[in-house]
DNA sequence: TGAGCGTAGTTTTTT
DNA sequence: ACTACGCTCA
């Protein structure tokens, strides 16, 4: 078998519908980057140019040629869907399922050495993860110890700035001085000292520990680290702009024998500095590996050149990029449209109004999204796309493992599997309320922390006196009966069916039960599933580690809906039709990127922008407002410069007259954003237009919709859910929602409950 | 323990 | 405008 790719065998064994391109044999860089394994190779690719595909080619050669086992490579990626649509993808073009080769998050990858050498940096190999509410809970008893004013410096910021401390693997003592000093007046140093202290008393890590504490670890052991020098042979690293410092050391430690390192990647779509990701990463590669071969992957698989046009022109007012030239053999198709529209409401109607249109045509509603740049924004969409009755969903929010009822339930499971785990104890110690109220837990911590013991044990040294009161003593000798007679069982039990056993006996699903409130089904149901997910799992162990690193967002939907998201949850993501609102000074770019960030804030502002327009693949809409609420004030907003930026030759401008004119920086009427609005009489139009012609779906339905409405009417409205009517006005109607509370809405977005 | 009130913050988000 | 939080008082 010479040529590895004649192995492809996609007609025996066809994948689920991807874009044509993707079926195609690699092109000649896609093979160049799939071929050229040994040394440093850094992969530009380009939006939509298909570096999945450079990547699985490259592990396909790689075991094809019997250059290494799949033991002996390692595949990093930043989420869980990469991973698995790697594994996957490998799979399906190999035929058969890869095994045993190293591929995950770099968290998940770097907690798996960790636990095998977590003696080496002070840990046992059973040391917990901490969430970010264990974090700021941690955080809230130092700063409290310290006598820190928590108004003044709040535990997030506390755990913001060790965060980013802990992106540049910097330890408390390898802190430069001068940031030492200044950080928070000073008060940073002194809690970072303490913070890692507890971590390490408390025998837990958080999740930049994973990297940094991993990283300290091949730093202090060189003989471990030559293990996995030889281990890992051939090492891969998808997103790689995204890499933080520590995360940087993590890969160049690995890969410092042989150096077959493949890192693919795009600066152009580096929209996570504010996350402790180097971009400067990317665009040293070529100093930092030394006779590194550079890929560019630059032909475009997804969109139509008027589109790739517009966001390369974009993106081409960037300083400091490695530079690519993407181009397409697509037909031309339409141009970008850059739409001028009075104010926010108008614009989610345009906006729903443009869906509608295409729907009629046939056109699927899951191949449309709506990519804002702040969440807050969705809200508006939501609302309009509830009148319209247009089925959507919004991506973002709370994950799974994110929710409080499951983070409570893994609570109780990660005092079972260790009843030194404090963070989780004081999680679930009076959830349900079993009356230990704070002077009950103040005790029993105080104990604890003068005893140097772990909070269960503290508990049990204590029931011997007279400490607590009598019923506080009661109920603490039946919890602790609980937990022991639960670590008992789950010696012979399946994981799931403790958690079950759990979740009944503490009263924990009961609460949620006979909680009235509108989400407490949901969150019963949430329960339920997690011990469906928890059945796949032998050990509790394995089930804790895959709760704390690997469990993440459901997928998309496969429904056909409409996707509302931001843009950053958008990236690697593609649909025919794109609508990117907002497109408005201060709002994209973000006010407060400029202010904290400067021109890098505004370069990657503009990252953004060409993330957001290469999502299309067909159609890309743009629009802006002259008007939008701002924290609650409606405020006059100036077009994007942005909208400046794009290439005049593919873009169309359109909207009322004059609304959306003199924009193009190519064109001799140049936008001046200084000197005020060109366009106010077109605005004034915009808005007359608007009054003349309201929308009269609204009025119809709302006409229709309030017969049978009356004072007292139980009703169901998409976003409040249940209430009652409390006041009739017209079409208006005041309703105290049983979860909302009092709201007054349109008579078309309730139905009688 | 829970309701009621005032204050501050309100970009982006993974692990 | 809205919310989330921490505080006070019953």
């Amino acid at each position: 078998m010479t040529d590895p790719f004649e192995l492809q065998d996609l007609d025996s064994a066809p994948p689920p519908a991807r874009p044509a391109a993707y079926l195609d044999t690699p092109n000649a860089s896609q093979r160049e980057a799939g071929e050229t394994v040994d040394g440093p190779v850094l992969v530009l690719a380009g939006a939509g140019t298909g570096k999945t595909r450079a990547l699985t080619t490259r592990l396909a050669h790689i075991l094809l040629q019997n250059r290494a086992h799949p033991g002996e490579i390692l595949a990093v990626t930043f989420t869980n869907k990469a991973a698995r649509e790697m594994q996957e993808r490998v799979g399906s073009m190999l035929g058969v399922p890869v095994e045993g080769w190293w591929v995950g998050t770099f968290h998940a990858l770097a907690a798996r050495i960790l636990r095998r050498h977590a003696e080496g940096v002070g840990l046992k190999p059973n040391f917990a993860i901490l969430d970010t509410d264990d974090q700021v809970r941690l955080l809230k008893q130092i700063l409290d110890a310290r006598e820190i004013d928590p108004k003044r410096f709040p535990p997030r910021t506390f755990s913001a700035v060790i965060q980013r401390w802990k992106d540049r693997a910097l330890a408390p003592d390898q802190i430069p001085q001068a940031e030492a000093i200044d950080a928070l007046d000073g008060h940073a140093m002194a809690v970072y000292i303490d913070y890692q202290d507890q971590l390490q008393r408390l025998n837990a890590a958080d999740f930049g520990d994973l990297l940094m504490l991993c990283v300290r670890l091949f730093q202090l052991q060189p003989e471990t680290l030559k293990a996995y020098q030889r281990r890992f042979r051939y090492i891969l690293v998808d997103e790689y702009q995204d890499t933080n410092v520590a995360q940087y050391l993590w890969l160049r430690l690995l890969a410092q024998g042989h150096r077959n390192l493949c890192c693919v990647g795009d600066d152009d779509q580096s929209i996570y500095s504010w996350r402790g990701a180097e971009v400067g990463n990317i665009l040293r590669f070529e100093e930092d590996f030394p006779g590194a071969r550079v890929v560019r992957l630059e032909r475009n698989y997804r969109s139509t050149p008027h589109i790739l046009g517009a966001a390369s022109g974009l993106i081409a007012r960037n300083q400091g990029r490695l530079g690519k030239t993407l181009w397409t053999d697509l037909d031309e198709g339409e141009r970008v449209r850059v739409h001028g529209v009075w104010d926010s409401i108008e614009e989610a109607r345009w906006v729903g109004d443009e869906i509608e249109a295409r729907q009629a045509r046939g056109e699927r509603l899951s191949t449309i999204a709506i990519l804002v740049r702040t969440s807050a924004q969705t809200r508006e969409f939501e609302e309009r796309l509830i009148t319209l009755g247009l089925p959507y969903q919004v991506i973002g929010g709370l994950r799974f493992y994110e929710r409080q009822e499951i983070r409570d339930a893994v609570a109780y499971l990660r005092v079972i599997h260790s009843s030194d785990d404090d963070l989780a104890f004081q999680r679930i110690a009076n959830v349900p309320k079993r009356g230990l109220g704070q002077a009950t837990l103040q005790t029993i911590h105080l104990h604890a922390r003068a005893r140097g013991v772990p909070m269960i044990r503290a508990i049990r040294e204590l029931l011997g006196t007279d400490e607590f009161k009598p019923k506080a003593k009661k109920t603490l000798t039946d919890l602790l009966d609980d937990f022991e007679r639960w670590r008992v069982e789950a010696q012979d039990h399946a994981p799931a069916e403790i958690c079950d056993i759990v979740l009944e006996e503490s009263g924990y699903t009961e609460m949620w039960r006979t909680d009235k409130s509108l989400e407490a089904p949901g969150r019963v149901e949430n329960l339920r599933e997690l011990v469906v997910g928890l059945s796949e799992f032998e050990t509790l162990t394995s089930f804790l580690e895959h709760v704390s690193l690997v469990m993440d967002n459901e997928d998309l939907k496969t429904t056909d809906k409409i996707t509302v998201m931001t843009l950053h949850g958008a990236k690697g993501l593609e649909f025919d039709t794109v609508f990117l609102p907002g497109w408005e000074e201060g709002l994209f770019p973000h006010q407060r990127s400029l202010d904290e960030s400067g021109t890098q804030g505004l370069e990657e502002e503009r990252r953004l922008a060409y993330v957001g327009i290469t999502r299309a693949k067909k159609r890309a809409n743009i629009t802006f407002a002259a008007n939008r609420r701002v924290y609650g004030q409606w405020q006059s907003s100036l077009p994007s410069r942005f909208i400046d930026e794009l290439p005049s030759d593919h873009v169309e401008r359109e909207g009322e007259p004059g609304l959306a004119r003199g924009g193009f920086a190519d064109e001799a009427s140049a936008f001046d954003h200084v000197s005020g609005p060109g366009y106010g009489a077109g605005w004034k139009r915009a808005q007359q237009s608007r009054q003349s012609r309201p929308d009269d779906r609204v009025f119809a339905r709302a006409g229709a919709g309030a017969d049978g409405l009356d004072v007292g009417q139980r009703v169901f409205h998409q976003k409040f859910g249940y209430g009652k009517i409390r006041a009739l006005d017209g079409d208006k109607l005041e309703i105290d929602f049983e979860k909302a509370g009092r709201k007054k809405v349109m008579a078309s977005f309730v139905e009688v409950a």
